[in-house]
DNA sequence: CAGAATATTCGGTATATGCCGAATATGCTC
DNA sequence: GAGCATATTCGGCATATACCGAATATTCTG
């Protein structure tokens, strides 16, 4: 039986999984999100491959992935043998203040370095060619840095607050 | 002959590749992109797969999907028939504005929309479970109408004075 | 520390993706 | 609007990915 609830619940689920796809995860993980975010209470793998379809191997490594981006925590309940737990971070803010300040902040600083080498080799060469580009890794590397200060601030704000800074900041 | 200059543009070129790939882009547009980035001036289709080594075609699906993103923008000089140029946008912020939104909006409206129709649903339910559900979906939709606001306030915020916004509400 | 219960890893298969070259479509110029 | 130069699309091949079930590894319990 397919209850109201059932379908509601079924369509944010649908919402998750797209939202997976579009961020680059795979669209079952964010199915597999969806369920472990209205479980009622933490699941065990067997469980949630029971509930959603999957083999355990996958919901495993969707597990491990997903913990990987603090989607997803993993409990060890006392008395329960070898036997793990799953269930969703509900705050996805966190969860993207997380990514902000592990994933991104680590692709800035690789940019800044490679900006940091070019920079050093460019201002040694002469030639017309190696002053533009100076000035354009100059001009990326302005970028990346002012993106390292923001991120790094963006994961120590509350969403309310920062909603709230950033709007006062913008014009009209 | 391959000098400093050129390894140093290399370098960056990888870095963005390597970026490209980490934001859900195919290396070989980051690739592109950076070819783009560091040439002279706005170059041709032929051009490019001469430079990059990469099949016209390719290139030409590359510029498509680069020109979506707002990361290329494509020229129609006069007297050159039916010959187009592309030029890599060099203002990576006015890259992320766009992006934020056209598409991380469009995917949080969706989302919002699920979650209305899913909260509509479940008001109207009862029992234990429709309750949880609703609070968790409440929960989610909170979360998202904030993130709408949050981008479309950053998408009308120069970098510089957004660092400086997000940098001043920042705790110690 | 043996055994049972569970988790993780591995190998395979079906499907998707990246890239190519050839075929087709499109838009200038005269 | 014919012919030509160029862009785009298509079909195919090789590689990568998603998922599965079986095999292996791990961790708790007695």
């Amino acid at each position: 039986m397919t209850t109201d609830v059932e379908r509601a619940r079924e369509r944010v689920i649908d919402a998750l999984a797209r939202s997976a796809d579009i961020y680059g995860l795979k669209q079952s993980y964010g199915r597999l999100y969806g369920t472990l975010y209205f479980a009622e209470e933490p699941l065990s793998l067997d469980e949630l491959a029971e509930q959603s379809g999957y083999a355990k191997s996958t919901v495993s490594t969707a597990m491990s992935t997903l913990r990987r981006f603090h989607l997803v925590r993993r409990l060890s309940m006392p008395g329960e043998g070898k036997r793990a737990f799953f269930e969703a971070e509900r705050d996805l803010w966190r969860v993207s203040r997380e990514f902000l300040a592990q994933e991104v902040s680590r692709e800035v600083n690789v940019m800044v370095e490679a900006l940091g080498e070019a920079e050093a080799v460019l201002e040694g060469a002469d030639g017309e060619r190696a002053a533009r580009d100076l000035e354009r890794v100059r001009q990326l590397k302005r970028t990346y840095e002012h993106a390292d200060r923001l991120v790094s601030a963006l994961s120590r704000v509350p969403l309310d607050r920062l909603t709230d800074a950033v709007e006062r900041f913008t014009p009209e």
